[in-house]
DNA sequence: ATGAAAGCGCTAACAT
DNA sequence: ATGTTAGCGCTTTCAT
C-alpha cells in the first residue's frame, strides 16, 4: 500500500501535517478487487449488498484501519451530522449540566456537537458566521442573544435554530422553556402563603425572557393577595453579583424585606451566603430565600435552598426532538414549548 | 439564480433538509464572470490577487450571503481546523471551567471544538473511531482514560494526542498536568508545620495519575516529618463520595484525624459539609481540610478553603500550543509538561 | 493577476 | 448484488 498522493506537500509553515497515511476507500478497493461504491455500502446498513461481501469488507476495513471520511461524506450528504451549540456562562453549574446532559444524548443520536462560548458579554452573533461554514445541520442557543438579523442568515441557509431556556419574540425559532411564568407565580403564591409580606426579587438580565417571565409571574402571584414585589436588584446571574444585590437590599441592618425570590440557585446561594455570613438575620425565620434550576448545590444539607427544578431532561429530549423538525412553520406560540417546572421546598422557605 | 442541482432530492424520510439555497462559490464566479478559483483566492489571505479584485468579490459575498464551505475545504486541504474534546464530568466545576477556557481560546485560535462526553464509569475509547471520522486535526482528552490500543489507533491516523490534568506513560502522547506530586509535598508540609499529626487522604480513582501522584508527594511530604498517612479513603471525586468518606473518617465520633487533603475541592467541600452539618468538630480547629483545584467556591466566604491553586490558564495555553507540534517524538519525560501549582490558604487549614 | 482543469474521498444515480 | 460514472464545493497546480 503505497502513498498515492501526487500533490507536493507543503513544505512551507504549515503548522504540522495532521492527516497522512490515512487509507481510503479506494485502497480497500483495490485490495478486495472492488468497487469503491461497494465498500460505501457495507457502511450503510439500509443498502443492498450480500452479507459476505459485507463481512469481508468490514473484516479487511479494521485489519487497515478503514473508517469513511464522515467530511467527504457530508459533502455529498449536504448534511454533516453535527449540531452547533452556543452557550453562554458554563461557570453556571446549570448550563454545565445542560450541556452534559445535551452532549450525551447527541452522542446516543449519532449527531457531533460543535461547542461555541459566547464569552462575556458577547452574544452570538460574531460566532454565527463561522459555525455556518461548517455546514451544521442545526443550531442550539442558550444563554446567549440572538438577533434577528442573524436568525434571518439561518433561515436563508436553511438552518434550523432552536433556543434553550430562552423565548424568542421570533417564530421562525424553536424556543424551548420551563413555564417560567406560571412557577414564578407558584413561588410568590408559596411565600405569601407562609405569611411572607415583603418579598424582593433578585433579576438577572431584565432583557432577558428567562428573569422577565419568571418577574411577571412573581408580581401577577403576589397581586393576587394584593402584594407588590418590595425591591427588585439586579444579580446579574452571578454568586458575586447576588452578594451585592443582597448587600443592596439588607443595607440599613433592618431592611423589612422578607423574602426572596432569585432567577437562578446560584444567585440564591449567594444571597443565602450574605445572610449568613454578614448579618444576623437568619433564614427562613427572619428571611426566606428561594432559586431557580435546582442545581446539585441547592440539594446539599447546608443549603438546603428551596428552588424551582427546571426539567432538564424534558428540556434536552425536547430540542434534540426538534432538531429533526427544521424550522418552525406555524405560529409564534407553537414555537414555543413550555415544560413545566416544579416547586421543590426545602429549608431556605 | 436558480438551483443547479439536478440531483433528485430524496423526497423518501430524509428527516428535514438542511442544507438548501445555499450560495456556492461556481454561483459567484458566474455572477461576476470570473473563475471559481479566483473566488477561492479572495478569501486567501496569503493569496496573490488585485485588491480590486477582491473587494469586488468580498462585497458581492456579503450581498448575496456567501461563506466558503469549510467542510469542503477540509476535505481537500485535509486539514478541518477541528479539535477533539473528550471530557468527562461535567460536573465538576474545575472541567466546566477548563472547557470554557479551552473554548476561547480555541476561538481566538480560529479552530472549532468538537465536545464529546465520556459518561459514567465508560473511557474515551469507544468515542475514538467516531471522532476520527471527523478528520480532527488533534485530539484532547481529560478526566478519561485513554487506552493504549487507542493511542495506537490516533498513531496510525498521525492525530495528535494531548492528555490535560492527566499523566500517561506513553511517550507518543503529550500530558499537560499541575506538579502534583511537588504540591502534593506542600499540602504535607503546610499540615505537619501547624501540627497536624493525623493526616488522612480523600482519594478519587486511586490508578489515575492525578490522585496517585499527589498521594506520592503527601506521603512523601509526611515522611520528611517521620509521619504517615493516617487513613486513605475513597470519595469518588463527588461531593456525595466524600460526604461518605468524612462519615467514614469519623464515624465513631472521636476519630483521631486532624486533617483531611482531598484530591479535588468538590470533595474537600463534601468534608466541610459532613464536619459542619454532622458533627461538633470545629474547622480548623480540631480538623483541618485542603482541597484541590481552587474552584471559585472555595473562595466563597462560607468556604474559605485551603486548597491548590491548579493554574488553568496556563495549562490550557500549554495545550493549544502543543496541538500544533504534532505528536511528541522524544523521551516519555519530553511529552510532560508539568506546570507549577500554588498552595492558597485559607480558612480550612 | 487570472483562468482551466484536476481531484480531495465519498455516495448515489444509473447500468448491468 | 455489484460496477461505472458523475459530482458534492472547494483549492491548487499549471498555463497564460
Amino acid at each position: 500500500m503505497e502513498r498515492k498522493s501526487n500533490r507536493k506537500r507543503a513544505s512551507t509553515a504549515a503548522p504540522a501535517a495532521p492527516i497522512q497515511g490515512r487509507v481510503a476507500a479506494k485502497d480497500l478497493a483495490t485490495r478486495l478487487g472492488v468497487a469503491t461504491s461497494t465498500i460505501s455500502r457495507a457502511f450503510d446498513n439500509r443498502s443492498r449488498i450480500s452479507d459476505e461481501m459485507r463481512q469481508r469488507i468490514i473484516a479487511m476495513a479494521d485489519e487497515v484501519g478503514y473508517r469513511p471520511n464522515a467530511i467527504a461524506r457530508s459533502l455529498i450528504q449536504r448534511r454533516s451530522g453535527i449540531v452547533a451549540l452556543v452557550m453562554g456562562d458554563l461557570k453556571n453549574p446549570f448550563y454545565a449540566e445542560a450541556l452534559e446532559a445535551f452532549s450525551l444524548e447527541l452522542q446516543r443520536a449519532g449527531r457531533q456537537l460543535l461547542l461555541f462560548v459566547a464569552s462575556e458579554g458577547s452574544d452570538a452573533d460574531e460566532l454565527m458566521p463561522q459555525l455556518l461554514q461548517y455546514q451544521v445541520d442545526a443550531i442550539v442557543v442558550t444563554a446567549a442573544r440572538l438577533s434577528s438579523r442573524m436568525s434571518e442568515l439561518c433561515e436563508r441557509q436553511g438552518v434550523p435554530v432552536v433556543c434553550m431556556n430562552r423565548r424568542v419574540d421570533d417564530p421562525t425559532v424553536w424556543s424551548v422553556c420551563c413555564d417560567n411564568e406560571r412557577t414564578g407565580a407558584a413561588v410568590a403564591e408559596h411565600l405569601v402563603g407562609n405569611g411572607r409580606r415583603a418579598c424582593a426579587f433578585v433579576s438577572g438580565d431584565p432583557n432577558v425572557s428567562t428573569t422577565s417571565d419568571r418577574l411577571r409571574g412573581f408580581e401577577r402571584g403576589l397581586a393576587a393577595h394584593g402584594q407588590r414585589v418590595a425591591a427588585c436588584v439586579q444579580g446579574g446571574y452571578t454568586y458575586e453579583g447576588a452578594r451585592a444585590a443582597a448587600a443592596e437590599l439588607f443595607a440599613d441592618g433592618r431592611s423589612d424585606v422578607d423574602a426572596v425570590f432569585c432567577v437562578n440557585d446560584v444567585m440564591a446561594l449567594g444571597v443565602l451566603s450574605y445572610l449568613r455570613t454578614n448579618t444576623a438575620l437568619r433564614v427562613p425565620e427572619d428571611v426566606a430565600v428561594v432559586g431557580f434550576d435546582d442545581i446539585r448545590a441547592a440539594a446539599h444539607p447546608e443549603n438546603g435552598l428551596t428552588t424551582v427544578r427546571q426539567p432538564l431532561g424534558e428540556m434536552i429530549d425536547c430540542v434534540v426532538r426538534l432538531l429533526d423538525e427544521g424550522r418552525p412553520q406555524g405560529s409564534l406560540s407553537q414555537a414555543l414549548r413550555e415544560i413545566p417546572g416544579r416547586l421543590v421546598i426545602r429549608f431556605t422557605a
